[in-house]
DNA sequence: CCTACCGATCGGTAGG
DNA sequence: CCTACCGATCGGTAGG
C-alpha cells in the first residue's frame, strides 16, 4: 500500500467512525481531517465530496460483507442444527460490528435509501442462492416460498439484536443470552412440521 | 388553544416533518421558522433550542402513542384470531406512520439514546401488562417467557415492515401483501402448541 | 408589566 | 499534501 492509499484508508476509517457515533450531516470535514492526521484540503484529493466519502464506505466497508458470508458456512445436519449454527454465528458477527444498524439507519433517514438500492442487487442473489440450497438439502420445512424463509431467518437475529440494544438502553438487562435460544426456538418451530427431520 | 399554543404547535409540526424527512443535523432552525411562518427568532419564545424542540416531538408526540394502544383493542375468540387481528390492525397503524422508525433512527444515531429511557419506562409496563391478559386467557400458547412473547410478537410486524420498505426501495415489489400472512403464519406456528385451542 | 413577535446581527463553522 | 480563503449558512441572541 502506497502513501496516497494509506492516507485515503486513514480517512475513510476516520469518517467511517465518525459518521457511525454521530451520524452523517453532524460529522465535519475538519473532524475527518484531524482523526486521519491530514489538512482539511487534502480530503479533496482523495475524494470528490463529503458524500463519496460515505458511498464507499456504505457500498464497499459495509459489515454485511462479513456477516452474510457466513450464512454459506453454517453447518448442521438436521434443519434445527442448522439454523442454529446460522443464527450464532450471524449474531456473533452482528454483535461484533455495531455499526451494521448505524449505517442503514443514516442511509435510510440521511439519503431517503440513496445508495441502498445498489447494495440489495449485490445482496439479494447471494441471498436466495442459500436458501434455496437449505430447502434443497432438508426435509420437514413447511413450505413456505424461498424469500419467506429469507426474510423471516434474517428478521429473526435482526429483531433480537434490535431488542438487546433497546433493553441494555433502558438498563432492563435482566434477561440472559437464553432469550435467542427462545427467539430460534419460536423459528423453528414456524417453519418445521411436527414430522422428524 | 390560544395563539401561542397554535404558535407553537406549528413550530412541532414543520420540526417533526423535516427531522423526519432530513434528520436532525440537517434540518436547521430557519427552515423550521419559515415553515411555521414565524420569525426565526420567535422559536426562541417557545423552546430554549433545537433539542429541545426533538425531545418534545421524541417524548410527546411518538407515534407509538397511536399504535401501541391498538394491542389493547386487538380481539379474537381464538389465540389464532387474536394475533391475526392485533398484527393486521399494529401494522396498518405503522404504514400510515413511517415516522416511527425515522423518529427511532435519529434518536439512536443522532442522540444515541439518550432520551429512548425516558421513552421505554412508560411503554414497557403497558407491553408487559397487555401479553399477560393474552397468556391468562388463552390456552394452547407455548410456555415461553411473557416478555419474550412480546418481544417476538413486536418484532413480527416490525420486521415485515422493515422489509417492505427495503423491498420497495430495492424496485422488487413482486410480492403482495400476502406476505404479511405468511410472517402471521410462521409466528402462529411459533407460539402454539398443536392442540385445539 | 405581560405576551408574542420583529429585523438585524452575534460569534463560529459549514462544504468546497 | 498544505495554507489560505470563498459564499452561505449554522444555532442562538441582541434591543425594542
Amino acid at each position: 500500500m502506497d502513501h496516497a492509499e494509506q492516507t485515503r484508508s486513514q480517512i475513510l476509517a476516520a469518517a467511517h467512525q465518525f459518521f457511525i457515533d454521530q451520524g452523517y450531516h453532524a460529522t465535519s470535514m475538519r473532524q475527518i481531517a484531524a482523526q486521519a492526521g491530514i489538512a482539511l484540503g487534502t480530503i479533496y484529493n482523495h475524494f470528490p465530496s463529503k458524500e463519496a466519502i460515505f458511498k464507499v464506505i456504505f457500498l464497499e466497508r459495509h459489515p454485511y460483507h462479513d456477516v452474510l458470508p457466513l450464512l454459506g458456512q453454517a453447518q448442521g445436519e438436521t434443519p434445527e442444527a442448522f439454523v442454529r449454527n446460522a443464527a450464532q454465528l450471524m449474531l456473533k458477527a452482528l454483535q461484533a460490528r455495531p455499526d451494521f444498524l448505524n449505517l442503514l439507519f443514516i442511509e435510510h433517514v440521511e439519503f431517503k435509501g440513496l445508495h441502498a438500492e445498489e447494495l440489495l442487487a449485490s445482496i439479494l442473489p447471494q441471498g436466495v442462492q442459500l436458501i434455496n440450497d437449505f430447502i434443497r438439502n432438508r426435509r420437514a420445512v413447511r413450505p413456505f416460498p424461498p424469500a419467506i424463509l429469507l426474510w423471516s431467518f434474517l428478521s429473526l437475529f435482526i429483531s433480537y439484536y434490535l431488542g438487546e440494544i433497546i433493553l441494555d438502553r433502558a438498563h432492563l438487562l435482566e434477561f440472559d443470552e437464553s432469550a435467542f435460544e427462545y427467539f430460534i426456538a419460536i423459528y423453528l418451530h414456524g417453519i418445521l412440521t411436527g414430522e422428524a427431520s
